[in-house]
RNA sequence: UGGGGCGUAGUCAAGCGGUUAAGACACAGGAUUUUGAUUCCUGCAUUCGGAGGUUCGAAUCCUCCCGCCCCAGCCA
């Protein structure tokens, strides 16, 4: 995890300028999240922000949830939450904490406040409650419940949280400044009713604490000493800051805000991501073209990849979109190294070697990895017919195409050179059914005696020694790389092209043992990995993760 | 038009009064290659949103201007 860790960014230089003067010795840190959804790479950010420091620093991170709105959150949340956490590689030990611990505490907490005239009982609605707010820019005005008495206010205090009102009928609300230029300050509201169960306090509580007040106290709680959160709350700070100030806490915390992070070609929002999945543009929570760290670990990301990710695209309060080439990149460095190689064809096209004896068969040997012998090697099987990919024949190449065309001899992979010498169309369509070449005996395991040369490689497959295979190739969900750009409405972005299965592909035999999750690179193809969900011995399922880097696709493109 | 933020390359991002303005991705060349992969070289901001000012010296300090984002949930 080293290099995962170097970049400087301001909040590491506020923690470092923390140290050296003293203020704090240990540092701790919270990852806070409300479970009402799945992660998302945007948390991954926030993770490993979050541990990460923690782990620099030699402190601790907590892992909080913000749990205080039943009515949205969920155990299944909350189960998923810390797999996912776990996943990417952090450790909270035995600091999970949830806010709803702290239930008892807090209310304790506002009846503090209520006792020193800094919180009252309002029982405005909600619409009377927004018409006294004001507006950006004018000032609200005070509620006409805000003078009541400390004796009245802790009174109707507790007869909320005995239940005797319904929703909505009164809130507890800090008495703070109505004409404050800042929202967030006029008044907020800190408690409602709320006669809803709750996943972890059940029928315990039907008043609830509001954010604000929730999250600043749960802080001070656990001694949290830097506070990291997303821009948004950046105006929230100060009642964040007056909270604890009115309050005997055991700290003061500071928040620090950083940007979220916004990914081309993909979209982060828990909202929008929830209408591709219930409205079906996806397959479900951890469909493999979503940016949830569900999806993408079922397309085969590896929890070193998203840290190597976080760590690359830094910390700043700018807002940013990041070019989705850096994430593709982090994955193809992390599976280049860690991927056995093997062979597999996508759309076969049938080859066969007409000096080539039926029935024979010869085991070639083959690395599983070219720059890394202690990989080891494995056979692959040679026969009279064989599977190479139909892209990789063309019947009137260009100039710059190195591989099969008619009369051209390119390499086999770990095999013999061979050499086109027919082409079998089917005679109605024309499509080209079968290619028909010659090997060179004296090439065998790829390599020519003479010394000549041939411009390509192919990957193939024994046409009897391969086995059948699905595979699904992913691409980005959407087309453009801001799909929420105004006005647009992101579902009539969706690249309709995300995911192409493809049924009828063929893998070297080697694969017939490989289980759920096991990566492999196709060579010439790229990284796939057994899809953990279908993928089954009888039939084998693939996820393409990412393609290799092609430059002769690149090429191609570019002459378009 | 209230308040809070943010502007350094195509995209991120270091930089904290004296540096030839880090690094990554992308891009463009070249070398090696039984994956058009990998790896390895090389190039890529005379300039930091703009204009003024302070200073021997400014991306860094000051002033004004411009652009973008966030805030009016009993959500977080």
């Amino acid at each position: 995890m080293e290099e995962e860790k170097k970049a400087a960014h301001f909040i590491k230089n506020i923690i470092i300028n923390d140290i050296e003067n003293k203020k704090i010795s240990k540092i701790i840190t919270r990852f806070p999240p409300e479970p009402n959804g799945y992660l998302h790479l945007g948390h991954a950010k926030s993770i490993c922000l979050n541990f990460g420091i923690a782990d620099e620093f030699s402190g601790e991170c907590n892992l909080r949830f913000d749990d205080t709105n039943p009515a949205k959150e969920e155990q299944k949340y909350i189960d998923s939450i810390m797999e996912d956490v776990k996943w990417l590689g952090f450790d909270w030990e035995d600091r999970l904490f949830h806010a709803s611990d702290y239930f008892d505490r807090l209310y304790d907490f506002a009846v503090e406040l209520i006792k020193k005239n800094r919180a009252y009982v309002c029982s405005l609605s909600g619409d009377e409650i927004r018409q006294y707010r004001g507006t950006l820019t004018t000032p609200g005005r005070n509620s006409p419940f805000r003078n009541r008495s400390t004796a009245e206010n802790l009174d109707l205090f507790e007869r909320m949280k005995k239940g005797e009102f319904n929703d909505g009928e009164h809130v507890l609300r800090a008495k703070i400044d109505m004409s404050s230029p800042n929202i967030n300050m006029r008044d907020p509201i800190i408690y409602r009713i709320k006669k809803t169960a709750h996943p972890r306090t059940k029928d315990k509580w039907c008043i609830y604490p509001m954010y604000d007040f929730t999250h600043c106290l749960s802080d001070a709680i656990e001694g949290i000493t830097h506070s990291l959160c997303t821009l948004e709350f950046e105006d929230h700070r100060p009642l964040y800051d007056w909270i604890i100030d009115q309050l005997d806490t055991p700290c003061h915390p500071k928040q620090i805000e950083f940007a979220r992070m916004n990914l081309d070609f993909t979209i982060m929002s828990k909202r929008k991501l929830n209408i591709l999945v219930e409205k079906k543009y996806v397959k479900g929570w951890d469909d493999p073209r979503l940016p949830t760290l569900a999806g993408i670990r079922r397309r085969g990301f590896t929890p070193q990849s998203i840290r190597k990710f976080c760590s690359l695209i830094g910390i700043s309060k700018k807002e940013s979109r990041i070019d989705l080439g850096v994430l593709e990149n982090c994955i193809r460095e992390d599976l280049n190294e860690k991927a056995p190689r093997v062979m597999g064809v996508l759309n076969p096209l049938k080859l066969i070697i007409e000096n080539w004896p039926e029935g024979q068969i010869e085991e070639l040997d083959a690395m599983n990895h070219p720059q890394k012998k202690e990989m080891g090697t494995r056979k692959v099987i040679f026969s009279r017919e064989i599977f190479i990919e139909r892209e990789d024949f063309m019947e009137n190449p260009p100039k710059k195409f190195f591989r099969l065309g008619p009369g051209r001899e390119v390499r086999l992979r770990y095999a013999y050179f061979i050499t086109c010498r027919k082409i079998v169309k089917d005679d109605n369509t024309g499509e080209i059914k079968e290619i028909i070449c010659t090997y060179d005996p004296a090439t065998r395991g790829g390599d020519a005696p003479d010394g000549r040369k041939v411009k390509g490689t192919l990957h193939w497959v024994s046409g009897q020694h391969s086995i059948p295979a699905k595979v699904r190739l992913y691409d980005r969900l959407f087309l453009k790389e801001d799909p929420e750009e105004a006005n647009d409405d992101f579902t009539d972005n969706i690249n309709p092209e995300s995911l192409v299965t493809l049924d009828n592909c063929r893998v070297e035999k080697s694969l017939e043992n490989a289980g759920a999750g096991d990566t492999f690179q196709f060579e010439r193809l790229g990284y796939f990995c057994i899809d953990s969900r279908d993928s089954s011995p009888d039939q084998l399922i693939f996820n393409r993760t990412i393609t290799l880097r092609d430059t002769w696709a690149k090429l191609k493109k570019k002459k378009h």
